[in-house]
DNA sequence: CTGTTAGCGCGTTCAC
DNA sequence: GTGAACGCGCTAACAG
């Protein structure tokens, strides 16, 4: 079982008897043999239980039929729903997909793209963890790059992308409209274009409305539970605590909710609470959270189809110019959010 | 860049003024290079970015560094975790993972399977859909395989999996310790071995105590959402509803919280609730819910580590017998179960 | 220590 | 329609 030695298509032409070649061209439906030959060489295939071996087969055609998937963080149930629609697509173009996880660290990052690069991918799916690395990494003579979710700044490149900016503009509008004054955005890295077009949002709703994004009611978060969960305690503690939480990604949202329980604070009456990204637990958590969800299966399907655009070119101009592939979210209005709490 | 042609060796060779097999000895860490010459050649490579070609390389050594990974249900969280565990210990060692998700159907599974062999990975995880279908497809000539999570009945394979059994036999006795009799057991579908373990895990748990596990008790669901959800309202509603409902995966679970949270059923003092496998929001749904817990990632990392045992083994002998790894899961008692309710 | 040579399994011209 | 020969990029013998 070490041996790991499978039938070529030397056997099966051996067996079939027939030449090589025409082997190949029945494995690859080329339609120039002739039926009857055809089926031998089929009847010998299945008696061997041959598969090509696609190592060889890239070597000699270029490609490989595989594509790269890194993501900052596999954790996120964002990112599993964006693989979900990556591996679909892809499969249904027949490619593979090689996933990686950064694991929010940049050095991965960049071990994984030189990996993906060496095993010679067609393309790349790339969730970037950092908006200002520059990567040489995908210069020249590698295979493309589709970016989704966060995306390099100041690069036009190949991406799809929630509306961030809108979502958010739009997320703060409601809260605004419920009477909120007092709103604490907590954020993800500032150094993700996502975070930083989503606070960017935040501000926006809120200078037209006349109020400011105060630093003390931008609080940094990382995505994970925890840090949700201790910014929480502390801004409900605070001597003039917020009316309305907004955290920019689930997870956070979920640390919050933890606080809020176990300090006990009615919600929604004292505080409201609203996150960016939906979730399955959504519904079910108490009270029901109010979110802004992302089509991130979608993400997915329309990165690989732009992935492939620029794999097969089917004019030169194609590729010439970088597409960004907008994506809406919208807003799921729960129990987390209602009307300000008048003393 | 569609070009997709990167540098060789040769070309390595050339621009370094030494010969191709030397550049290959220093790719490969062969030290037998002098050391100035290896300057000369490691500048040469990083001068025109050059990467080995992976597909060649495995070509010629009969190893691909892929492994492949194949999960019944990326979208269950469970899988995700296994997922990490897996790649961080394929990372460790040089090797990648080619993720496939089955979604639940034995025809993509197969279809994975087959994609897998032609791209020669050296090794396979697999999460099967259904413990009864035969597997032709890892006879002979094929990447060893370990079994995860769920595996083939009647077959000695390598595998790494839960305490299903005892983890329900305790959970239920557990259970029964706060004076339930009439618990409901939803399981998932009876094909996995997984799920016949858990029931009859239970089933043992009832019989000590003189309680059958009588058919009208035993509920069939899959592991989403919706059917934990359809099952829980038709269980409440019923004339004579359980004093408590164990659920054999989360995701069925969230379905029956959602199920309470509608009917406004008291949890845990009119009905207790418990899962199998934890998740995120466990603590913070409402009641936060009493799970058995399953080590997921480690459960990736020690696939990961057979796997890798019978890819190069050492001996002969370690690949001659298969080997099972069982993991220990744990019960982590919550605010969803509670003693029976009294009249 | 270093260079030369022969395939690994496949797809692709070409002659037949 | 079909078959023989070449080479994709690399590693492993072997010769120097």
């Amino acid at each position: 079982m070490a041996k790991q030695t499978s039938y070529t298509m030397r056997d099966v032409a051996r067996l079939a008897g027939v030449s090589i070649s025409t082997v190949s061209a029945v494995v690859n439906n080329k339609g120039i043999v002739g039926p009857e030959l055809t089926s031998v060489v089929k009847k010998a295939i299945a008696a061997m239980n041959f598969s090509p071996n696609a190592g060889a087969r890239g070597l000699r055609t270029g490609r490989t039929h595989m594509l790269g998937l890194v993501v900052q963080d596999i954790t996120n149930p964002f990112f599993v729903e964006a693989l979900r629609g990556v591996e679909d697509q892809a499969i249904e173009h027949g490619y593979e997909v090689l996933v990686c996880n950064s694991n929010d660290q940049s050095a991965l990052e960049l071990r994984h793209l030189n990996a993906l690069h060496t095993k010679r991918v067609d393309g790349i799916l790339l969730a970037p963890t950092d908006s200002y690395a520059v990567r040489e990494t995908l210069s020249q003579d590698r295979a493309p790059v589709v970016f989704i979710d966060c995306v390099p700044l100041k690069a036009k490149v190949n991406c799809v992308v929630t509306d961030n900016f809108d979502a958010c503009y739009n997320g703060v509008r409601y809260l605004i409209g419920l009477g909120h004054q007092r709103i604490a955005v907590i954020c993800g890295r500032l150094t993700h274009s996502t975070s930083i077009d989503r606070v960017e949002g935040c501000r926006k709703a809120m200078q037209e409305s006349n109020l400011l994004l105060r630093e003390e009611h931008l609080h940094h978060g990382d995505s994970h539970i925890e840090s949700g969960y201790r910014i929480g305690l502390s801004l409900l503690q605070s001597s003039d605590p917020p009316t309305a939480i907004f955290t920019l990604n689930n997870r956070m949202a979920l640390g919050i909710l933890r606080a809020i329980t176990e300090l006990k604070v009615p919600c929604p009456s004292r505080v409201s609470v609203m996150s960016f990204d939906d979730a399955d637990w959504a519904e079910v958590v108490s009270p029901s959270l109010t979110t802004i969800g992302q089509p991130s299966y979608e993400m997915g399907k329309d990165a690989v189809d732009l992935l492939l655009r620029s794999i097969l070119p089917a004019t030169e101009q194609a590729e010439a110019k970088p597409q960004q592939i907008p994506l809406k979210s919208t807003l799921r209005v729960r129990g987390s959010t209602g009307p300000v709490y008048k003393k």
